[in-house]
RNA sequence: UGGGAGGUCGUUCAAUGGUAGGACACGCGGCUCUGGACCGUGGAAUCGGGGUUCGAAUCCCUGCCUCCCAGCCA
C-alpha cells in the first residue's frame, strides 16, 4: 500500500506508481487504466468531487473525496471541487466554506478548479431551450400529486401528461415566461420527453426545471427556476470536460438518463458515469437525516462532536488525516454492499498515532501513593523517551518525589491470576523511575481505598535492578506536587448496535455511555504549555488531544482513542467464565 | 409477468480458465521499562443445483437470497 504523499496531497504529488509489489488495481482504477491505454480521452484522466452544500462531510464522503483526488492524481489529472447547488431551499453558504475546510484538512487540493453548478445555470437553461427546440422537452402543467399519479408505480407503466404534446413554440413560449416568473410556484415544470411505460422511473418524463421562488446563497434571487440534478450533473461534467464521473450505486438507475441528455444535446464531452458502493461503518449511521437528528436533538454537542463520524468530529477527536487516507485505501472499492469493521478505522488511527505522538504519563483516576523511604522534600528528575518508535524525538526530564499518583485500576487488593499490578506486598515498576513495593493500604471510613503506602528500592534508579530481579509490571505515575489537573473526555461507540442504521428508530441503540468526563486527571507537567490540537499518547491509556475548549489554565483532552487493552480482555474472559 | 445491481474467510478487498491470497478481527506463542509497539503462528470462505473443460470463484443453464428505484431532493 502507499501511504499518501506527506504534504497535502494535491492533485500531482502523491506517487504515480507503487514500484515495487503492484497491488491489484480496483474496478474504477482498472477502467481508467484501461480507457487510458485505448487512449480513450486522449490519455487524460479528470474526475470532480460534487457535494450540495447541504450537509457536513462524513467519512463516507472521504473514501468519495480520496477516490475522486487519487485517481486524477494517480494520472496526473485533475479532479474539481464542485458544488451541487441546485436546491437553495436546502443549502447553506456554511456548509460550502465547512466542506471545503474538510476536504482541505483531509490533505486534498483542487488548485483553482473550485466550481458550482449554480455558474451553469445560463448555459443550463440554454440547453433546456435546445432540448425544447428538438421537441424532446416540454413545459408541464399537472401538479405535483399529478405528476406521481401519472408516473405509474414500479410494476405499472405511467400514463403521458395531457400536456405533452403542446407544440415548440408554446413550450418556448411558457418555459421563458416561467424564468421571467410570470407562474407562481410549483404552478409548472419542464420535463424530458422520454418514456411513461420505461421500466427504469427515471426515464418516465423526468422532471428538469422546477419554479422555486428561492434566495440562493450564490444567484441571489435572480432566477425562480432551478434545475434537476440529473439535468444539472450530467451537462456540469460535460462543460467540465470530465472523464470519469464516479458516484454511487443509488445513481445507477440515473445513468441511462444522464446518457440521454448528453446523447441528446450532442455535448462534445460525454464522461462516463460509473458506480461503486458507499461505506458504511459497523456501530455508527452515515445518513445525512440520522446525523441531523443527532445534532438536531442534542444527542451529541454539534456536527464536530468526537463521537460523530463527521470529518470535524474526527478531526476534534484526534484523529489524524494521513489514517483517514489509509483507512479509505484499506477498504477496497466494489459494487458489493458491505459494512466496514470501525476497528480497521481504529487501526488505522492507532497506526498511525504510535508512529507520530510523543509519549506522556497522566493518570486518569489517581490513587495517592506516599513512598515511606523516600526523603521528605527530595524532588528529582528522571529521563522519559519520547517515543520509542522515533528515536529523533528525544527524551524530556520528568519530575519524581515522595508524594505519586498512580493510576487507580492498577492497584488490587486481592489481585486476580494474571492480574500483574500492584498489590500487597508486591513489587512492580515505576515507568523511567524505580522499583516501589506496597507495604499497606489506607482505607477511609467507608473502607474505600484512598492511599497506599509502598518503598522505594534507591537502586533501581531508572528502572531496571543491579540484582537483576524482573517485575511482571511497569506502571506510569505523576509527581503530586508536580502534577498539572486536567479535564478528560473519554469516548466509546455512539452506538451499541453494530448496525444501528437497519433499525427503524436508531436512537434506541444510542450507547448511554458513550461520554465520561473525569475532571480530576493528573498530567505531568511537560504539557503545561499545548495547543488545540496537539497529540499525546498518555502511556499504558491511549492517545489524546487537546480540544479548543481548554484555556490558558485549564486543560481539556479528548481520548482519541485507546490502546489495545490485552488485560482488559483477559479480565472480561475471566468475568465471562465467573 | 417492472427496471437496475450484487452474492468469496467473522468483516472487507483480491484472484478475470491454472496452488483461493492480503488486511482487520479472533486464538496461541515469543519479545518488551507501555499487558502498547513489534515478531512468529493457527483456525477461517467461493449462495444452492446442473453443465462445458484436463482444469471453474471465474464460462453456460437454473434456482435462491440481498440491495436500490415510484421527490417539483441530491
Amino acid at each position: 500500500m502507499t501511504p499518501p504523499a506527506k504534504g497535502p496531497a494535491g492533485t500531482s504529488d502523491l506517487p504515480e506508481e507503487d514500484t515495487g509489489s503492484a497491488s491489484p488495481l480496483d474496478f474504477i482504477r482498472a477502467i481508467v487504466a484501461a480507457d487510458l491505454a485505448a487512449k480513450k480521452y486522449k490519455g487524460r484522466v479528470a474526475t470532480r468531487f460534487p457535494p450540495e452544500p447541504n450537509g457536513y462531510l462524513h467519512i463516507g464522503h472521504a473514501k468519495s473525496i480520496c477516490l475522486n483526488f487519487g485517481v486524477a492524481a494517480e494520472h496526473g489529472g485533475t479532479c474539481n471541487m464542485r458544488f451541487d447547488d441546485t436546491n437553495p431551499a436546502a443549502e447553506d453558504i456554511e456548509y460550502v466554506d465547512a466542506i471545503q475546510a474538510d476536504i482541505r484538512w483531509l490533505g486534498f487540493d483542487w488548485g483553482d478548479r473550485l466550481r458550482y453548478a449554480s455558474d451553469y445555470f445560463e448555459r443550463l437553461y440554454g440547453y433546456a431551450m435546445r432540448l425544447i427546440e428538438r421537441g424532446t422537452a416540454y413545459v408541464d402543467d399537472l401538479t405535483a400529486e399529478q405528476i406521481r399519479a401519472y408516473r405509474g408505480t414500479l410494476t405499472t407503466p405511467g400514463r403521458e401528461s395531457p400536456h405533452r404534446d403542446r407544440s415548440v413554440e408554446e413550450n418556448l413560449d411558457l418555459f421563458t415566461r416561467m424564468r421571467a416568473g410570470e407562474f407562481p410556484d410549483e404552478s409548472k415544470v419542464l420535463r424530458a420527453k422520454i418514456d411513461m411505460a420505461s421500466g427504469n422511473i427515471n426515464m418516465r418524463d423526468p422532471v428538469l426545471y422546477r419554479i422555486r421562488r428561492a434566495t440562493h446563497h450564490r444567484t441571489g434571487d435572480r432566477w425562480c427556476i432551478y434545475p434537476m440534478y440529473d439535468f444539472t450533473h450530467a451537462l456540469s461534467d460535460s462543460i467540465e470536460d470530465i472523464t470519469h464521473s464516479l458516484c454511487t450505486l443509488e445513481f445507477e438507475d440515473h445513468r441511462p438518463l444522464y446518457d440521454w441528455v448528453l446523447d441528446e444535446l450532442a455535448v462534445a464531452c460525454h464522461p462516463q458515469q460509473i458506480e461503486f458502493a458507499r461505506l458504511n461503518l459497523s456501530y455508527t449511521v452515515l445518513s445525512k437525516r440520522k446525523l441531523l437528528t443527532l445534532v438536531k436533538e442534542g444527542y451529541v454537542s454539534g456536527w464536530d462532536d468526537p463521537r460523530m463520524p463527521t470529518l470535524v468530529g474526527m478531526r476534534r477527536r484526534g484523529y489524524p488525516p494521513e489514517a483517514i487516507r489509509t483507512f479509505c485505501d484499506r477498504i477496497g472499492m466494489a459494487k458489493r454492499e458491505n459494512v466496514v469493521d470501525v476497528a480497521v478505522l481504529e487501526h488505522a488511527v492507532r497506526e498511525e498515532l504510535n508512529r507520530t505522538s510523543p509519549r506522556v504519563m497522566a493518570v486518569l483516576r489517581p490513587l495517592k501513593v506516599v513512598i515511606q523511604n523516600y526523603p521528605e522534600g527530595q524532588v528529582e528528575e528522571v529521563d522519559a523517551i519520547n517515543n520509542p518508535e522515533d528515536p529523533a524525538a528525544g527524551t524530556r526530564k520528568v519530575p519524581f518525589s515522595r508524594v505519586l499518583y498512580l493510576e487507580r485500576d492498577d492497584f488490587c487488593e486481592d489481585p486476580p491470576k494474571k492480574f500483574f499490578r500492584l498489590a500487597p506486598g508486591r513489587e512492580v515498576r515505576l515507568r523511567c523511575a524505580y522499583f516501589i513495593t506496597c507495604v499497606d493500604v489506607v482505607k477511609n471510613d467507608q473502607g474505600e481505598i484512598v492511599e497506599l503506602k509502598c518503598t522505594y528500592d534507591p537502586a533501581t534508579r531508572g528502572g531496571s535492578a543491579p540484582d537483576g530481579r524482573k517485575v511482571k509490571a511497569t506502571l506510569h505515575w505523576v509527581s503530586a506536587s508536580h502534577a498539572l489537573v486536567a479535564r478528560v473526555r473519554l469516548y466509546d461507540r455512539l452506538f451499541l448496535d453494530e448496525h444501528p442504521g437497519e433499525r427503524r428508530d436508531s436512537l434506541e441503540a444510542l450507547n448511554p455511555d458513550s461520554l465520561e468526563v473525569i475532571d480530576t486527571c493528573r498530567v505531568e507537567p511537560s504539557v503545561a504549555s499545548v495547543a488545540t490540537g496537539d497529540r499525546y499518547q498518555f502511556e499504558r491509556l491511549g492517545y489524546f488531544c487537546v480540544d479548543p475548549d481548554s484555556t490558558d489554565d485549564s486543560l481539556v483532552f479528548n481520548r482519541t482513542v485507546s490502546l489495545r487493552d490485552v488485560w482488559a480482555r483477559i479480565a472480561r474472559t475471566m468475568k465471562a467464565r465467573g
